[in-house]
Order: C-alpha cells, then structure tokens, then sequence
DNA sequence: AAGATTCATCGTCTATTTGCGATGAACAAT
DNA sequence: ATTGTTCATCGCAAATAGACGATGAATCTT
C-alpha cells in the first residue's frame, strides 16, 4: 500500500469507480444489495436468517456498504432497517454506465 | 476465507459483477482501462511511462484485468500489445446495468 | 555470439480483507 | 430491577492484495 515516492493522484471519478467497486467486490455483499433492492428494505435479522454466516460478519459487510454509501440504515431499537441509498444507487448506476461507454 | 460449516452458493450473476468489480476495485487499474480504452489499445511501456509505479506492478495489475476477462494481450516481441476485451466489456456493461436496474 | 529491450514472474514485505466467537450497548418486555 | 432481543464492535487468525527489486525468458540489433 505505502506509496515510496511518487503519489498518484487519481481523479474523483476513478477513486468513485474504484470505491463502488470495492463495495460490490464481494458476492455476499452483491446478495445484500440484490435482497435490500427486492424488499426494499430490511432488517438484519432478515439477512441472517436468509445467508449463512456469522451475524457478525454480515453485519461487518453491511457496514462496508454503509460506508461505500449504498446503503443507510435506520435504527428502529431494538432493530437496525436498512435500505438501499436512492441518490447513491442512481449515481453508482450513472458512472458505471458513464465508464462502459466511453 | 474459510467458511466453516455452510458454504453459499452464489449465483453466476452475483459471482459475475463481484469478479467485475473486484477488477475495477482499485484506482490504477481503473486508469488502465481508461487509458487503454482512449488508445483502443497500448503497450505495456506505454503505461509505465504513463503510470508512476514499478513496472513489475503495472504488470502485476495487468494481469489481474486480463484474469476478470477485460483485457487482452497480444504478445509483438518484444513488446506486448493490450486491448479492451471488447466481448467482456460489453458482458460487463450489461451486466451493471442490469444490477443497477432492478 | 553479445548486448539491449521488453515484459512476466518470483520472492519478500506490509497492509487489508474476511471470517468467527465473545462481549457490549441499547432498548423492550416482564 | 431483571431478562431477552437485536445489533455493533472488539480481538484474533488466516487469507488475500499490493508494492517493490531482482531475475528470467524471449526477441531484436549489432
């Protein structure tokens, strides 16, 4: 990771790319999108129950897509609902068509 | 890595856009693609006069690109031609956009 | 044949990712 | 107050990714 001496500086829009990709370069985290996308939104609970693994992990997954902004989530205590993020969804859609096109 | 009791089996479509975007996850190899797609294709030199990074990792990122299917190598010693893939590329363009659409 | 050029691959180091169980925080229900 | 539920976070282990220099293979040029 550590860069010696020439620092790259990349676009915006490559680091965009490069960042939604990260977010969809995991297949259980391409599941949650497509589950979250078909219900709309959903809780947790839901997600562990429909995918085998660790609550933790998928909660760790969950929090990536947070972060890459995809996704929100709304605490309803005791449960978490998350959903896709529109604006993000439609943005990510926009510069992956954007980047297949030229 | 290891999943210990129950395996997931992903969908080839989910495996597809996470292979994809796996590839495009990191920002120099975002700017390979771009740079190649703006030349229709290039050498290998030409990316590492373009890219400030040892030429053994310029390779190294080429060889990922052409392992997600993107690219492709046509070996004209002593130098090595690259270009989009353009099959996959557009594979990878539908695809997207078909994840992004539901 | 000897050297130069171009690129891939190997080995090494460090950082990041992925997975899990255990624990903790927040709240609801009793 | 105590207990149960839901979820996030911590700490660990193992695997993968990313970067580099060094070396090797293949092919031109001389």
């Amino acid at each position: 990771m550590q860069r010696t001496s020439n620092e790259i500086n990349y676009s915006p829009r490559e680091e965009q790319i490069a960042r939604f990709s990260k977010a969809l370069s995991h297949p259980v985290r391409v599941r949650i999108l497509q589950f979250l996308d078909s219900q709309s939104c959903c809780f947790t609970g839901e997600l562990t129950e429909e995918i085998p693994m660790a609550q933790s992990t998928i909660s760790q997954h969950l929090k990536e897509l947070k972060e890459a902004g995809l996704i929100q989530g709304d605490v309803m205590p005791p449960r978490v609902k998350y959903c896709i993020n529109q604006k993000a969804w439609a943005e990510a859609k926009k510069a992956f068509a954007v980047f297949f096109d030229k």
